[in-house]
DNA sequence: TGTACATCAGTGAACGCGCGTTCACTGATGTAC
DNA sequence: TGTACATCAGTGAACGCGCGTTCACTGATGTAC
């Protein structure tokens, strides 16, 4: 991934530095929250001093930014590898794209639940986020849509799903019919929301498994 | 609501102040962020000084309690009158009572984003709730089962519909069939699941109207 | 292989800031006789 | 109605803290001849 072969040590020990400050900055967020994300209590952490972190990033914002464009990299790669296997496998039957993205994201979230809802959560008000990040989260969008267009539709065309095809810049023009760009949004609120849910910890002490919920509404989602 | 009868004119100054301060707060909430709610920043902002606002909260985790308990508060009574006028209007068909409650929470949760995103948005690690605040927000799941009891069964009963049954101290041991169980933890999540990524700002720019998103979830939802 | 120079990682001191919270106090409001 | 006392809202000074960020610096690592 990193280029390592024309890299010179130094580039490669700057590379490791970025890593490792990374690193710290996942596990305090995991315990304290992303807004008090602090640079100084990082160095602390690593034995260094605060003002060696600016070597590395020119400034907090910088490394936040950083934190969520790879979390939105490391989602697109995991689903984008999730469905190349699929496909791969035997003859792709309708839906079996969108139940194996399912439980690749959910996966993927309570691997690291703070990082799913650094992406997905409550934003920072006035945060906005740069471009090519925007850009990541629609080849998300795009994996969906694939997988989406092997199920056959379960409805007749709606309203919505001529509002939806009149307006598909947000799909990036992908060509599919109307009721699948329905489809596809349909699948992520969905998921999101049984997801969402359980990371926040509102299923906890309700005692029933979540695991069970998530494929009852995967089920649903895919058979209605 | 607040017995201003039996009150002396010094409660009845401190009730008032008490709400100014939570008036300011959530006017700070919307534009900052939950995260970064300031008391010295709010008592600057009514042209008092800081150490004055600690003759009304003991300190800062006693005010965003407070402030969660109103939020819950605040919703509960809204889907109550919901549900109570739904009930006195034409006899209650099954279904319009949940799709009531929908509309009821989405209104809510536009009328002040970080109200709903308070309550269900991303939780603040480490921070625990009190008891009399679950007990709130186990009312919310009372009404929605009783809801949910009105409308006819769509589906066979399902292994999870047993599980919940099994379990059903969440659901405050409401005496629903199992197959009315899930359909209220369904209703929950997929309301949620649109309603959140909309609030949190993820259909911004996307170009269509969430509106009808979540018109067409909350259908399907009712009709499948 | 050795020397001279440039690059760059990391330090420690310092900046201003705003935070939550405490404390001793003033002055106004209410209460008791 | 008037006086004496108690209650309580709000102030200003002060505390220690951790934050982001800058700056001039040391010392190690790499580069050029």
């Amino acid at each position: 991934m990193a280029d390592t072969g024309t890299a010179t040590p130094r580039e490669r020990y700057r590379a490791q530095i970025r890593a490792e400050i990374k690193e710290h900055a996942w596990q305090q967020i995991a315990t304290t929250g992303a807004s008090a994300l602090s640079l100084n209590a990082i160095a602390k952490q690593m034995g260094m001093s605060g003002p060696a972190l600016y070597r590395y990033y020119a400034n907090r914002d910088e490394l936040i930014t950083e934190l969520i464009r790879d979390a939105y990299r490391s989602l697109a790669d995991t689903l984008r590898s999730t469905a190349a296997e699929a496909a791969e496998g035997s003859g792709e039957e309708g839906g079996a794209g969108l139940a194996g993205l399912a439980h690749a994201v959910r996966d993927w979230a309570l691997r690291d639940p703070q990082r799913y809802l650094l992406i997905y959560g409550t934003p920072v008000p006035g945060y906005h986020a740069p471009d090519d990040i925007t850009a990541i989260s629609s080849q998300i969008m795009t994996l969906l849509l694939d997988a989406a267009s092997a199920a056959p539709p379960r409805h007749p065309e709606s309203p919505l799903d001529h509002h939806l095809a009149a307006r598909r810049a947000w799909a990036g023009d992908h060509p599919a019919p109307p009721a699948v760009l329905h489809r596809a949004l349909s699948f992520w609120t969905r998921i999101h929301g049984v997801l969402s849910l359980e990371l926040a910890g509102h299923f906890a002490g309700m005692g029933f498994d979540p695991a069970l919920l998530f494929a009852a509404e995967l089920d649903d989602l895919l058979t209605c």
